[in-house]
DNA sequence: GCCAGACTGTCAACGGTTTGACACTTACCG
DNA sequence: CGGTAAGTGTCAAACCGTTGACAGTCTGGC
């Protein structure tokens, strides 16, 4: 491996770190000039399944972009249960305590599958903001919808029945897939790489009860469902069954 | 009503909004002179207890702060079930919208006895931003914290049983009474004017459940309750409680 | 002070989810 | 290409919180 390191001329990897920091939506703010930046002083972190990328309650804090791979973010109670808030795929970014160092992270981050992450250092990516301060409106604006996704997510497990939830997070997680630049398709099938039991700990509910609630749903043809697997055939279908209905 | 409005000289109810807009965390990051700004162009808003201040999915946004009372941030199902998210204090702010302008708010906000809000308009208020930069990484700060807290309560509800959901929901208004300046009081009793039910929309359960879980509280001397009212006497006593034992 | 309305305690019956257990299927790795 | 670990379908029993109903209690406003 030979080091090659210029200021004029730019490192290889710097130049595949630029290429997952322009994919992601929380720093599109920022001007050209300050994602090459950003990216001379990122750090490419590859990682494979299953591997812990970070614990809950940790306190240091770096921005963190999937650059390839998936992403699960969940946090374990003292007794073993897991709770999975989401699933990330490449474009998205996560690590919110950068922007209030020293908070402890609540939840941990857990690698789906293999793939890399791109880490842009806390203090590195807030000097940066500062220096072009253009970026601040787009970045609350991320952050704020972001507060928005959770939120809804807290007003749908106390209002809706499990189907509901159920439903509504996948075509939570399909709406993410989309946005964070996965496909252009507009309506097309999404497909998750997800067991019964990550769902069952996504909604706080069993491996068993899961399953009474996907076949509900496949028999309203909402959703397939396979080994490991489930897919939204049509979002905009599952959308509107969601919307109908009182929904308990 | 006599309009005296001079360039020099400031309006008095300009000099009440900007002691309201003082004591808000969120906007302590600006300059004393961007704050008179704001003062300027907010707009008091007197309101009678139970009024509906912001209906569920409004589009328009400003940023509101608690100047006198609290305020009930609540969502209504179609069928008529209620959730509240939280209550709101004097100093506390809301309106998270204000960042993602055109984005619909997800909860309402209720009076939950007389008070007053003080508002900034949405566009002034980012446009104070812009001008004065270097309020940006409070307010991301802010917003962050707000993001921690929401996923916490997905945490909590997601991974305790309802004694210790209760419990932390309790603890939090507790601290978020302390926080936003309610009283310098390091350890002291804090009561909430909160009745069963209130409780029950918070948690997602009935007023009879929640009956139960408050007995088994205040059996462990955690909390105490009458008419209308729950007590937090000792929130370290709570804290530590919530920490130790498996919780479900 | 008094009264209407809001809030509360309590109980039995009901119902949906979990628990626990077991046999079966699928995917992955050598 | 076969073996193993992970994932899955299914069932009955137990559990816990809800439902529904009613009488009792508190409070604020006139």
């Amino acid at each position: 491996m030979s080091e090659d390191r210029s200021a004029d001329r730019p490192d290889p990897r710097s130049a595949h770190n630029l290429e997952v920091l322009r994919g992601c939506s929380l720093l599109s703010g920022l001007p050209d000039e300050a994602l090459r930046e950003a990216a001379a002083l990122a750090r490419a972190r590859p990682f494979r399944a299953n591997e812990v990328l970070y614990a809950r309650g940790e306190v240091q804090s770096a921005l963190s972009v999937v650059g390839a791979g998936s992403v699960r973010i969940s946090s374990t109670s003292s007794d073993g249960r897991e709770i999975m808030l989401t699933l990330f795929e490449p474009g998205a970014w996560f690590g919110d305590t950068v922007f209030s160092p020293g908070m402890p992270r609540v939840f941990g981050a857990t690698a789906h599958s293999d793939g890399e992450l791109v880490e842009v250092p806390g203090q590195a990516y807030r000097d940066l903001l500062a220096r072009y301060p253009q970026a601040y409106p787009r970045t609350l604006d991320m952050l704020s919808r972001r507060l928005w996704s959770a939120i809804s997510i807290i007003e749908d497990n106390g209002l809706r029945d499990m189907p509901g939830r159920v439903g509504r997070r996948l075509l939570f997680l399909a709406q993410m897939h989309e946005h964070d630049g996965q496909v252009g398709d507009a309506n097309g099938p999404v497909t998750f790489k997800l067991t019964r039991e990550h769902i069952a700990n996504m909604m706080g509910m069993t491996r068993q009860g899961v399953h009474r609630v996907l076949k509900v749903l496949e028999g309203e043809g909402l959703i397939a469902f396979s080994y490991g697997r489930v897919t939204v055939p049509d979002r905009e279908a599952l959308r509107r069954y969601l919307e109908e209905s009182t929904q308990k």
